[in-house]
RNA sequence: GCUGAGGUGGCAGAGUUUGGCAAUUGCCCCUGACUGUAAAUCAGGUGCCCUACAGGGCUUCGGAGGUUCAAUUCCUCCCCUCAGCA
C-alpha cells in the first residue's frame, strides 16, 4: 500500500516536468537533447520555425534520423502554408501532454525563443487571427499613418510600445489587427497559462567559437549538397514573404545555383547572416531569467548539465 | 609611350561644376528591442579622444608643393588604377 501510493505520487509529481534546451544556433542542442532523451526516458519536441516545414533538411540545418530518435513539431505542413506560432503553441503542449502522460519526459529543443515562450508563458492576443485582407490594406500605408491608426485604436497598447516598435509596420499592423478583433470579439479572460515544472539549459559559448563552428556547418551544407536542395525546389515557394522563403541562406544559395556568385563568397555572406542570428538569439534568451548557461567550450558541460538535469528530474 | 577616365572611411559609392561645416547613402560591423510572419521584423551606433548626457576637442578625400582669409574642389609635379591607341 505504502509502496503503490509512492508510485502514484511518484507520476504525478513527474506529470508536469518539462525540460528546455534553448541557446544560439550551432552550439549542439540536439546532440545535447538526444543524449539526455536517452538517459532519462525523453520525447524531443522541436522548437524551431523553420524545421516545421517539410522540406530544405540540409538548408535549415534539420538533424534527421541521427539514429532514429523522433523530434516531435517538426515536418508538418508543405513550404507553400505559413505556420504560425499560435499553431504551434497548441500543438506543442499537446505534445508535451502526451508525452508526460506515457510517463516520459518531455524535451524542448531549439532556437526560436518566441515559441518557447509561446509554450511556457501565456499569450494575450495568441487566439486573435490574422486577418490578410486587413494587412493587405494596412501594408500600403505610410509609417505614420499606421501609427496614427493605431492610437485611435488602441492608446493603451500605443502607450505600451517601445520607440523601436513603433517603428515596425510588422508590429503597428499585428496591433492594429487585433484592436480591431477586439472590437466585435469578447476577450478571452480564461487562457490556458503552462505552468509547467520547467528545467532550462542553455548552451552557449565565445563568440569566436560560436562564428568559427557557424562557417563549418555552412561548409558542411554545401558539401552535403545544399545546392542541389535548392535547385530541387524550382518555383514550389516563389513568394518571397513566405516564412519558409525566409530562411536564411536561401537566399544566397540561390545566388549560386544562378551562377551570380561563388560557393566562396557564399559561404562567407551565409555564415555573415547566420552569426547575426545566433547573436539576436543570444540578446533573446540573456532576458530569461531561468536560463542555467553552460559554456561548451567548458571540458565538463556535458556531465554538469546531465548532474543539473537528475538533481531536477529525481 | 600617347589619349581619356579615375584615386574620398573596412568595402561600394556621392560630394568637386560655382573653393566656405566633409563624413549623403548602401553594405559589412557593434548594441538593443520583440507576445499569431520571430531564421521574421524593427531601433540605435559606427574616423579618433574626453563626456552619464548635453556638448567639447582633434584628424582626415593617393603624395609633395603652390594660389587663397579659406582647398576634397583651382594650379604644378610625382605615384598608382582602369580603358582605348600604339
Amino acid at each position: 500500500m505504502h509502496v503503490h501510493n509512492f508510485v502514484i505520487v511518484s507520476q504525478y509529481y513527474h506529470m508536469n516536468k518539462l525540460l528546455i534546451i534553448c541557446g544560439p544556433t550551432a552550439t549542439g542542442k540536439t546532440k545535447i537533447a538526444i543524449d539526455l532523451a536517452k538517459k532519462f526516458n525523453g520525447e524531443l519536441i522541436g522548437a524551431d520555425s523553420r524545421h516545421v516545414y517539410k522540406g530544405l533538411n540540409i538548408l535549415t540545418g534539420k538533424d534527421l534520423p541521427v539514429d532514429g530518435t523522433k523530434i516531435w513539431a517538426t515536418d508538418l505542413v508543405e513550404m507553400r502554408v505559413p505556420y504560425s506560432v499560435s499553431q504551434y503553441q497548441q500543438l506543442a503542449r499537446g505534445i508535451i501532454d502526451r508525452i508526460q502522460i506515457r510517463g516520459n519526459l518531455p524535451i524542448l529543443v531549439g532556437g526560436t525563443g518566441l515559441y518557447i515562450r509561446a509554450v511556457t508563458q501565456h499569450i494575450d492576443t495568441v487566439l486573435v487571427p490574422p486577418n490578410i485582407s486587413l494587412r493587405d490594406t494596412v501594408y500600403k500605408q505610410t509609417l505614420p499613418e499606421l501609427q496614427k491608426t493605431l492610437q485611435f485604436l488602441d492608446p493603451p497598447k500605443w502607450g505600451s510600445m517601445n520607440s523601436s516598435d513603433r517603428a515596425n509596420p510588422r508590429r503597428l499592423a499585428r496591433a492594429i489587427e487585433v484592436a480591431k478583433w477586439y472590437q466585435s470579439h469578447p476577450k478571452n479572460d480564461n487562457p490556458r497559462d503552462a505552468s509547467y515544472d520547467s528545467c532550462w539549459i542553455g548552451l552557449t559559448g565565445p563568440l569566436e567559437v560560436l562564428k568559427k563552428n557557424i562557417e563549418q556547418r555552412v561548409r558542411a551544407r554545401f558539401a552535403h549538397g545544399v545546392v542541389d536542395e535548392v535547385r530541387s525546389l524550382g518555383n514550389t515557394i516563389d513568394d518571397a514573404t513566405l516564412p519558409a522563403a525566409t530562411s536564411l541562406g536561401l537566399a544566397i544559395v540561390q545566388g549560386v545555383v544562378a551562377g551570380q556568385l561563388q560557393e566562396a563568397e557564399a559561404v562567407i555572406q551565409w555564415t555573415s547572416q547566420e552569426f547575426a542570428y545566433a547573436k539576436r538569439q543570444l540578446t533573446w534568451f540573456r532576458k530569461e531569467q531561468r536560463v542555467h548557461w553552460f559554456d561548451i567550450t567548458q571540458k565538463n558541460y556535458q556531465t554538469d548539465i546531465e548532474a543539473l538535469v537528475r538533481e531536477w528530474y529525481t
